[in-house]
DNA sequence: TGTACATCAGTGAACGCGCGTTCACTGATGTAC
DNA sequence: TGTACATCAGTGAACGCGCGTTCACTGATGTAC
């Protein structure tokens, strides 16, 4: 499955497209062995260029990282925004699918998903990369500040801390259980209903819900 | 920060503590550059041995880091069993007890958790691992079987999604705030008191606490 | 208590390997006139 | 439309380096008698 390159019809002196190429390298080889398990003259060679190439392009290993990283906050953002879809029809089926979108990604872009949060990659290394990732992480915000509304202006509680809440529980719940390696534990139900049982109870925690309760 | 290391006191031919050493080893560069950031013979030279002394007593670097993983979950498993403490002095004071150990060895022991969650060593790389592994998970079981009794037979969520829910949400919160390296987001609020509030929450949601809403 | 011997836990030199990085280079492309 | 030239995006050879791993070895330790 190497889409980057052009394998049969033989590329002339220049490829024309190598920064995309090695981008696709990156999350090919992230995919298969890890986001450390994989160099900078693997990406080269993957590519199907000399391993003097890449400098081009990056400056280093840890450039194209953190491209793959920014590349991938601007996708799930984008995914996030979509699924949230302002709130419509109604917050709770937005908010339903804006977590099932969210686990989604990590389970489909798992490569994406370990150079964003698992491979290190320092969020000042770049200031789109911080912008990206603040981006992603403002339409769960959004999302949380109309949820709040619905609760009495009494007891209502930080839409801050409520989206954080409900990213922790998204990242932990993909973290562990999200994608199919073999480092990961095995699970009696699916994730994504995991996922939704506890965000629903947690929901009814805030007296959002006026659902039945679980089990029943 | 070599404890490993005699350093004075030169050793004479036998190191006489050498996988101890290596462990310690281990720790401390998977604390400086993360796990994938050492390497076999680094252990070795932190250790103050020849590259070639630890294959005699472990395989590769591999068997090293699985070693560190199981004793981290041995650790953890013991200091999660004594903070829930079979539940006393009651099952909402000892679960509370039982989270903040939780985030406590995320951030205390920042390597171990790290070899244990991050590292990527597959859990049945060693029966011993896994079964280390079990033993830690088995505490938040526990814990969560007592807190569903509390809740009328009828509408009961099973324990074991309970004990899911929560390792997600704290696990989340660990992974994603609750070590202090660059790669971190910052917070609002200290990682305990948000893990504290997003644990009552869910637990009101479940109906299990009498508590007055967040924010009064 | 002493001695011979087996076993254990290290040494250090050596190897092949792949990586990161640099360099002068060259083929391809774009543009000014 | 053609040509000269600048710039761009590759090449490929080279380098020093550190890693993983092996090997025959040796010093230290434990044990049988």
């Amino acid at each position: 499955m190497k889409w980057g390159k052009p394998d049969n019809e033989p590329r002339g002196y220049h490829h024309g497209n190598l920064k995309e190429a090695l981008v696709r390298a990156a999350l090919a080889l992230i995919a298969e062995k890890g986001p450390a398990g994989f160099t900078f003259a693997d990406a080269a060679r993957w590519a199907g260029v000399s391993p003097a190439a890449p400098y081009r392009h990056y400056r280093d290993r840890e450039a194209l990282l953190a491209d793959v990283a920014r590349r991938g906050f601007e996708l799930f953002a984008a995914a996030l925004a979509k699924a949230w879809d302002e709130g419509r029809p109604d917050l709770m089926r937005a908010f339903d699918r804006l977590g099932k979108s969210y686990l989604d990604f990590a389970k489909n872009q798992p490569a994406y998903y370990s150079a964003m949060f698992e491979a290190g990659v320092p969020l000042d290394a770049d200031p789109q990369l911080r912008e990206a990732s603040e981006t992603a992480f403002a339409v769960l915000r959004a999302a949380a500040e109309k949820l709040v509304l619905l609760m009495p202006a009494k007891g209502r509680p930080p839409a801050l801390m409520v989206a954080l809440h409900v990213w922790s529980m998204t990242h932990g719940i993909a973290s562990l259980f999200g994608r199919g390696d073999a480092a990961r534990r095995a699970l009696p139900m699916p994730a994504e209903e995991l996922l939704e049982a506890s965000v629903l109870i947690y929901l009814r925690g805030l007296g959002l819900t006026a659902g039945a309760p679980p089990g029943d």
